[in-house]
DNA sequence: TGTGACAAAAAAGTCATACTTTTAAGCACC
DNA sequence: GGTGCTTAAAAGTATGACTTTTTTGTCACA
């Protein structure tokens, strides 16, 4: 099969983690480890380390005499970017993308908030440079390229927030992002209004006026869903 | 040793995570299966499944001819429910229970404005029921029941966001509460106006009120990082 | 002296197999 | 109808052999 180069482990990982997130197996669905390890041509040693981490991810529950039973969706762990992933890549993804937004709406305005406080120079600097990215790639089709730059800006606000959390939810903004332009859920040219608002928090960051960067911020999250609502039944 | 009944894998897992997550082995340091296997007294196969976890954790990374190494902090997946336990649990439980509460400051508030909208009768009565149960145990040093009631409030109010990724904050949430109170993060009884403030977040959703909600919400979780700056240096 | 190719070894990755432990389920017995 | 015993199914564990990747060291050649 496509083995990939990445290894078994991974292949057979991404399959099944993929068909699970799918909804392919519905909740109480039981695996067996040697029907797997026949399926996919591989050793059961293989198998068992795939449900291993599947069992962390609480996307199933392995129990002796009974199998590997597929668990309940509210019990998956959605923070782990790779079911997130998976999850953007499957059919519910219109739903996924409007909760992620909403935590970004909640999450981001905070942050931006406490960037104002503690960005260091640098990270002003590079807020701004971002932001200049942006406006100079939000005409003429260059979606790709204003990708990159929002993804870095956001990045950027969330890591300069000081907070932990917050910085680790880079990931999934990214994914956010680049899931909505990859997927048509996004118009043509990025909203002007967006980009200039992108600007404006820049600025709020590096004249450390937290208030206006956490309202900026959220202005720019209650257009994200907007957006969704329009582009997204 | 200490074999739990919980079988090997756990008890490695969990003996391994602790550690690496309390720094005991610096960023970059390598461990080796036969060493750990040895170590721990298990076959190579169960090594071999806690790492695969631990790496899916990206607490560690795995290469041939190298060995298990560890990662540096910015990459551990700080969401991940046991990776948060581990850490409340060892030495920067301080750091850790600021950031937790920092990220709940960001996501309650919305989560309870959503909540005003989406909440059943069912969450509503069942939100005042805590509530009650909150006022009830408030005095008395009754923590260990207070704490129960908090949970439950904190965990409605989350599930009734009718947003997935909020939701599954709660266990977060839990975490962070009996982290607090455990841990003499807290005063002997608990903040008076806290209480009242929830019995009014209870009260705000029944009416609807999600701006009220929310506000009332921003400030329990005011005073909870208040307190925290007060009792945690 | 430096460079590139080649050889060797170390460690994880994979496989096959045998054995152990838990536990659901069926059955007999009271 | 419940209570306890038996059985068998499936995961859990152990072990040893073999494969693959990758680092490192060495040696020949320019």
């Amino acid at each position: 099969m496509t083995t990939q180069a990445t290894g078994l482990h991974t292949h057979v990982l991404d399959t099944l983690g993929l068909a699970i997130t799918a909804g392919e197996y519905p909740p109480g669905s039981v695996l067996r480890t040697d029907e797997l390890a026949q399926r996919f041509d591989v050793s059961r040693t293989v198998v068992r380390e795939v449900v291993r981490v599947l069992e962390s991810m609480h996307l199933v529950e392995s129990r002796r005499r009974v199998g590997v039973t597929v668990r309940a969706m509210e019990e998956w762990n959605v923070y782990d970017p790779r079911v997130i992933r998976w999850r953007l890549a499957g059919a519910d993804r219109p739903r996924q993308l409007r909760s992620l937004t909403v935590l970004r709406s909640a999450v981001e305005p905070a942050a931006a908030g406490l960037a104002a406080v503690h960005a260091t120079p640098e990270q002003c600097r590079e807020l701004t440079e971002q932001a200049l990215g942006m406006v100079a790639t939000s005409r003429g089709r260059q979606l790709e390229a204003y990708l990159v730059h929002d993804i870095a800006f956001h990045r950027v606000v969330l890591n300069a927030s000081g907070n932990e959390m917050f910085a680790r939810l880079g990931d999934v903004v990214a994914e956010v992002l680049a899931g909505r332009t990859h997927h048509q859920v996004m118009f043509d040219d990025p909203d002007p209004a967006a980009v200039t608002l992108h600007v404006q928090v820049a600025e709020a960051v590096r004249e450390r006026d937290g208030r206006r960067a956490e309202e900026l911020t959220r202005q720019i999250a209650v257009g994200a869903l907007r957006e969704l609502d329009v582009l997204a039944p």
